[in-house]
RNA sequence: GCGCUCGUAGCUCAGUGGACAGAGCACCUGACUUCGGAUCAGGCGGUCGGGGGUUCGAAUCCCUCCGGGCGCGCCA
């Protein structure tokens, strides 16, 4: 690659430098370089002289000229390095590094922009994890998107990725109970009998659903059923059918898990109690007016917190810490939870078990996502699950389909509270981004599939006169599909699979440029075949895109 | 009250300490006898919430104030 080249080049340079005694020994900095948006600042520019220029007490003009002075000759595709500005190194590059990066995307093809920085690596995403108490809301689709293409984004750069999603069905947890006793409440009603609903009962449709599914699975077999033995029973049929329901409702969105685990399977395994066991035995347990606490506040959290109640009952602290110690336990190097941020006030307390267990806290990244902001006719929509008036996800999949919900969750930065108008989002589909960048893709499609029946003979990339690629716009539509790799990384290390949205409509909006200016079909065949190479390395790179974001890339729409 | 977080164009949002702060929508004006007009070009629109500070350089880092969201259980 021809940035890592050129880094090398430049660290070469500091070295000669300071050899000469021309610049003052410094330790070798971190050189980073970007595409500068103005293309009068060359195809890569570098900050280095700039960011030196107090170690090195001099003027960061002074210094820049003196890398340009020491740097290398016969660097790649290197022409020449400008300083610019208040010192920057720009780069200018033959025009034909840019032509080749089609070779390049060619060669790759599915593969171009993944890298293998992390093949030793494994991760678990542990993402949505919602109370089996309801179906997947529209607000659950925000941790369902993040963690999916996150999840994606690992895998193209050699993490072995799996993606759990953890079922809260613990023993006591008060809401499966209610869940349970407002199924049964249900299921009676619908045999006709007047029972009322439990105090905090669940309201919503679906709960009727499942009643009348019973009913016509079973008839009336409950319906003398005492409650010590009916309400159990619903409750587990009720929890049963939320999370089939609910990994349907994740399925259609396009979300597959490697793993559902269950927190009440740590409980019959025992590994809750060893958690605990092994956290009092590192000495970070006490016993304080019969309950048995986390000494947290020794391990970063502000206080600490309950792990045994005084009746016996474990936390789900405790439970949790099972499961982090689980997850390690599992091989894997990294672990990722995404979180709503109402949950943020637990990372500390979290990242407190994990190092009370001993283990190494820094390998839990916790990703905060803000909440999402729902709004429909100009009102904030307030969903719950207990009043029943959330918005399903699969209600606004089914309105404006998989990829335009994705691509509309995914459009925002996961720490930005996100307003999300349900009428605009389900009304003006075609004012989604997503049909942009699929419009680009099939434009291409359609122009190669004309291309071909003119009897053109499409060539491979090497074989056409790339050189002919000078116009402006397939320089525009060259550099941006070169700068892919870097966007991939760019996304992993900061975590922001959002910026794929973002890349993917600015390459669709250069393709639409260059379409709109340069004719493929009907130029000189030279130079109509070496535009075909570029318009399928385009094509290649959106759909590569877009399959990072879970999103089809369609031949025609 | 304490803590976390957000505040960028009329609206929805980008912006890895860098060069004149960007895009979409909305609004206005233009562009097809030719490869898909779900497109393209141009215009309008900003004290980056306010004020200090660090830095050669701040929307970005620090402090403070204002405003919104969230969290502060032997609930999960």
């Amino acid at each position: 690659m021809i940035q890592e080249e050129l880094v090398a080049a430049v660290l070469e340079a500091l070295k000669r430098a300071q050899k000469e005694g021309a610049i003052p020994e410094l330790s070798a900095p971190t050189i980073l370089l970007e595409m500068p948006r103005n293309k009068e600042h060359g195809d890569y520019a570098c900050n280095v002289a700039l960011s030196l220029a107090g170690p090195a007490k001099m003027a960061p003009k002074k210094l820049a000229e003196t890398i340009q002075r020491f740097m290398p000759e016969g660097v790649g595709y290197l022409e020449r390095v400008d300083i610019a500005g208040p010192g920057f190194l720009n780069f200018y590059l033959k025009p034909d590094w840019l032509q080749d990066t089609l070779l390049e995307i060619e060669e790759m093809g599915d593969t171009f922009g993944h890298s293998q920085k992390h093949t030793s690596e494994r991760v678990l995403i542990e993402f949505v994890s919602a109370n089996p108490t309801g179906p997947i809301s529209v607000v659950n689709g925000r941790a369902a998107a993040l963690g999916d293409v996150l999840g994606n984004l690992l895998a193209a750069v050699g993490y072995e990725v799996s993606r759990e999603y953890y079922i809260n069905d613990a023993l006591n947890s008060h809401q499966l109970e209610v869940l349970g006793e407002t199924l049964a409440a249900r299921y009676l009603q619908q045999l006709g009998k007047d029972v009322p609903l439990p105090p905090e009962s669940y309201k919503g449709e679906y709960v009727i659903e499942m009643a009348k599914k019973i009913v016509k699975r079973e008839g009336n077999t409950y319906e003398e059923m005492p409650d010590n033995e009916l309400f159990p029973l619903f409750r587990r049929l009720a929890t049963d059918e939320m999370i089939s329901q609910q990994r349907g409702d994740l399925e259609a969105f396009g979300v597959r898990y490697d793993n559902w685990q269950c927190e009440s399977a740590l409980y019959e395994d025992e590994e809750v109690v060893q958690a605990i066991e092994t956290i009092s035995q590192r000495g970070y347990a006490y016993e304080k007016d019969g309950a048995v606490w986390l000494k947290s506040s020794v391990l970063g959290d502000k206080e600490d917190w309950v792990l045994v109640r005084s009746n016996g009952r474990e936390t789900y602290v405790a439970a949790d810490a099972a499961y982090h110690k689980n997850k390690f336990d599992r091989g894997y190097t990294l672990l990722i939870n995404i979180w709503g941020a109402d949950h943020h006030g637990y990372v500390a307390r979290l990242k407190a078990a994990i190092a009370a267990l001993g283990y190494d806290p820094s390998r839990c990244e916790v990703i905060l996502h803000q909440m999402i902001h729902l709004v429909r006719e100009g009102e904030s929509v307030v969903g719950s699950k207990r009043e029943g008036n959330i918005i399903p996800l699969r209600e606004l999949i089914a309105e404006v389909g998989r990829d335009a919900a994705r691509f509309t969750f995914l459009l925002s930065s996961a720490d930005t509270t996100a307003t999300f108008d349900l009428d605009l989002v389900k009304q003006q589909t075609n004012e989604n981004p997503v049909f942009y960048v699929q419009y680009a893709h099939a434009r291409i499609a359609s122009i190669l599939k004309k291309a071909t029946s003119n009897e053109v003979v499409p060539a491979p990339a090497a074989k056409v006169k790339r050189s002919l690629l000078t116009h402006p716009r397939e320089l525009d539509l060259l550099r941006k599909l070169a700068d892919f790799p870097n966007e991939v990384q760019a996304a992993v290390e900061n975590r922001a699979p959002h910026r794929l949205t973002h890349y993917s409509m600015e390459l669709a909006a250069v393709f639409h440029n260059f379409y709109t200016e340069c004719r493929v079909i009907g130029e000189e065949v030279e130079l109509t075949q070496a535009r075909l190479a570029l318009i399928r390395g385009a094509k290649q790179v959106l759909k590569n895109a877009l399959s990072l974001l879970g999103v089809s890339a369609p031949e025609s729409m």
